[in-house]
This record gives structure tokens, sequence and C-alpha cells, in this order.
RNA sequence: UCCCCGGUAGCUCAAUGGUAGAGCACCCGGCUGUUAACCGGGUUGUUGUAGGUUCGAGCCCUACCCGGGGAGCCA
């Protein structure tokens, strides 16, 4: 066993650029692996970074030579050399390895550098993130979090988040999971929007983030049956504030990504200028214009009146290469809680942001009906249980005011931004109809 | 819930109704600059399950199981 005689410091393979002519220690597991007779190549991946450590016979002890030979990939080892710049290697730097010590070698490590199909991958998610481009991912899914919450605060917004268990269904039409509450039933939320508009009541301006819960039996590359939901909800503000806040949040969200992920946005492939593009203002359309728009089209089976299927987003995104908001839907199709356009009361104050490239919708969102009589008369033509709602109707008891806001998925906006085929990849552990292992 | 596609070695796939195959992975040997290395040798099977048709089924038929894509619904 060789242990480390020196006391090289030990760092991080995102930190190499500062440690170059230097020895230091690197911590890891074996990414990739490939011999040449008197010389190992080991790809080292810490978490951080992928870094080239080359072991030549002689460098080392004849005993440590042998066992860096034998080395199945994602065995764990610690390493110690000088690092130089090397051309050669990806990633720019290089160690050459003095010691090193082999925490556990493995074999058969189930995924290789081969092609493997989605479900070989999904089974083994828990391993899938130590590659390359999930662990991009995920790290466009950290930077797209953080400039969220950076975002909301630098506006003085307050993170105020709504729970998880609920006693009721949220709009009443989504199918909800069910579970054992003590002597009751509850429900996992579909959305925290309620809560918000009291939050809202109680901050000024708040937004919940977190997770959100649809039993629907969705089996496409849009849906998951739990995520991540970000929900904004501003006291005194009407659409136009609130469609304004969603372009200026999504702007904020890709520049931030652009400047912190770039090359996880290129270990992906993703092209740019896609991104490089996403600037304001967003095109605006009215439900009334984009049916226009799809009656003309050959590919289109919309009728006026309905809501737009997934095709006709498709359509209309494509349309553009910025997220297009389409709003004022006919209230028929749209929840019980929006408020009507003044302007055309078959109307609802509302919006859906629709994600360039055929991604869907990313974000929908409303003005919502402030006026208890008027919400009260919607409960009850939606056959919803008054009782359940007693506290939401407080909110327009005591003190309404207008106020807005919308939802946005997480993982719908990180597949959009990485250039992902399938949200499913988007979620560090995706739940999806048929899939809830790992 | 409905429509379409698929299930063969650890992985990705091939195999007119007629002996179950390849590449990769893995193991052994060789090589001082590999990037999915290369060269030589070797190991790898309840063809998703249960029936049926047939002299003979991985292949045809029925049912079921599992998964993928899409519709609806939504973010």
């Amino acid at each position: 066993m060789t242990t480390n005689s020196t006391s090289a410091p030990v760092t991080t393979i995102e930190r190499l650029g500062n440690h170059v002519g230097q020895t230091v220690t690197l911590q890891g597991w074996v990414y990739d692996k490939s011999s040449k007779g008197k010389l190992h190549f080991i790809k080292l991946r810490d978490g951080t970074g992928i870094c080239q450590c080359v072991a030549f016979k002689g460098d080392v002890s004849e005993e440590l030579f042998e066992k860096l030979g034998h080395l199945g990939q994602e065995s764990s080892l610690v390493l110690t050399g000088t690092i130089k710049a090397e051309p050669r290697a990806p990633g720019g730097y290089e160690m050459s390895v003095k010691e090193g010590r082999v925490v556990q070698q493995v074999e058969g490590y189930p995924i290789t550098p081969k092609e493997h199909g989605p479900d070989f991958l999904l089974s083994n998610r828990h391993l899938w993130l130590r590659s390359k481009k999930q662990w991009a991912l995920m790290r466009i899914r950290d930077a797209v979090i953080t400039a969220i919450r950076r975002f909301y605060d630098e506006r003085g917004f307050v993170c105020i988040d709504s729970p998880i268990f609920t006693p009721a269904a949220c709009e009443g039409t989504s199918t909800l999971f069910e579970v054992q509450y003590f002597e009751d039933k509850a429900y996992l939320t579909q959305s925290g929007q309620l809560y918000a508009e009291a939050s809202a009541m109680a901050f000024g301006k708040v937004y919940t983030f977190g997770p959100t819960f649809r039993a629907e039996k969705s089996k496409t590359r849009r849906h998951l049956t739990e995520f991540w939901m970000l929900e904004p909800e501003v006291a005194f503000a009407d659409l136009d504030d609130i469609m304004q806040l969603a372009e200026d949040m999504l702007c904020y969200v890709v520049k931030q990504v652009l400047e912190r992920r770039k090359p996880e946005l290129l270990a992906l492939e993703r092209d740019l200028t896609k991104l490089e593009c996403i600037q304001a203002p967003f095109p605006r359309l009215s439900y009334d214009e984009a049916a226009k728009i799809l009656a003309q089209h050959p590919e289109s089976t919309f009728k006026y009146g309905d809501d737009f299927g997934a095709p006709d987003e498709t359509i209309l995104s494509k349309m553009f290469d910025r997220p297009v908001m389409v709003h004022r839907y006919p209230k028929e199709v749209k929840a019980f809680y929006m408020k009507r356009d003044p302007a055309d009361p078959s109307k609802a104050l509302c919006v859906d942001v629709l994600g360039p490239e055929g991604v869907g919708e990313i974000i929908g969102g409303s003005q919502r009906e402030e006026d208890l009589d008027a919400l009260q008369g919607r409960i009850r033509e939606h056959g919803l249980p008054e009782e359940a709602f007693a506290w939401y109707l407080d909110l327009r008891r005591y003190g309404s005011v207008p106020h807005a806001g919308f939802g946005l998925g997480l993982e719908r906006t990180v597949g959009w931004i990485a250039g992902t085929e399938h949200v499913r990849e988007a979620s560090p552990y995706p739940r999806m109809m048929y899939r809830i292992y790992p």
C-alpha cells in the first residue's frame, strides 16, 4: 500500500489552473483509462471536472503502476503529482502521477463509454449522473435555480414556500396523488399558487419554489409526475406586470447560464446562438391572433374556442427565435381563479409562455379574480367544495387587491436551455408514470 | 384511457420457419502519448412470460408482463 509521504495540498480539478508547476493531490474516480505499455492514462473525475493523469512506469512504485493498470471504470482513488499545462489533454491540464492510493478497485461498472438505451440508463440513474453529459445538465440545472433565486432576491421578493400536503385540489382539474394523512386523506400539491396568493397579501412580492405532483397518466417527453415549479405572486400587479416579470426573468436566467455554464452547454453540444438571442422584447400574441395563425396553418386541427394542443403550441413556438407569450384565452379553457378581461368578458386575463424550438409551455400565469362574489360564483360553477376554499375566499374579504402571478416548470426550462430532448434528463431522479426506481 | 413501436449475451444490435451471431464491455499477453486507442488470444445465452400452430418457432397466432414514443391533460 502506497501512502502519501508528501503533504501535497488536496485540490479540485476546476482549480487546477492555479496549480501549474505545483505538486497537488486529487481525489476522485476513474472516468476512463487506457494504457500503452509502460504508461497509463487515467481520466480522473472528481465532481468538479475531469483531469487526465499520466503514470509512467519508473515514476511511480512498481506496486502502484501494477494497480493502476487494473483499475476498472469508477474505481475510487487518490493521486498525487505535478500539474502542467498540456494541450494534448482534455481540459488543458494534466497530472504527472508520482504517488497514489487506490481506495476501492472496481470491476464491472455497468455504464460503459459506449451507447446505451434510455431504459437501461434510467434504471441506472444513480450511476448515470456521473456521466459527462448528465453532470453538465445538473450543473446547468443548478445555475438555473441559483439565477432564479438571485433574480427574485434582487427584486425584493420573499421566498415563502407552500405546503406539499394539501387538504384538497387546488384547481379541481388535475388528478392528484392521494396519501394517508393520519385518519384523513390528503393530496400531494399540484401547485403552490393559492398559498402564494395568501403569502403575497402578507409580504407583497413572494415566490414559492418546490416540488409539485401530477397523477395524470402522461407519457411524453414533456411530462414528469413530480417536477419543480417556481411560482411568483405579486400584490397590486396586473397581467401586463407579470408578463413583463416573466420576460425579465427568462432573459436574466439565460444570461446567467451563458455566463456561468458555457463549458457545460458546449459539452452538451448546445447551439449557443439559440440562447444568445433570448432578449427582450418577446413576441406577444393574443389568443385571437394565435387562432388566426393556426386557422391558416395546414397542419393544425385547431378549432376556435379550444385550448391549443401540443402540436399547435409547436407551430406557434417555431415561428419565433425567442419565447412567445400568448395571452387572453377563452375563459372556458382556463382555471376558475383567473380574472375576466373587462374589455372582453369571454376571455381570461392569462398568459402562456411557449419556449422556442418547439419545447412547448414553460410558463402559465394570470391575473387573479380579486372580487369575492365573482370568485364564489366561479367556485360553485366549477362544482368545487366551498368549505375547502374558505381561507382562500378570506383573501378577498380582508383587503383584497388586484394581484397576479405565474408558474414556471423548472425541468422544462432546464431542458429548453440545455437543449435536451426529454424533461426526464433535466431532473436528477425523474419520476414518471412507469418509473419510480431508483 | 386510447394509438403506434419495441423486448435476443453485462450493453448496442443482427439472424428467409431449418446448427444462436457480431461489435463493445470483461479477462490474459504486447506496446512511452492515448482521446470511443490499437494488435493477438479467451469467457459470455431460460431469445420478456405462458399457451398454441408446425416435422421444426427468436421469427407465425393468442393472452399477459415490462419499457419507449405520441394523444388527451398540463408546467
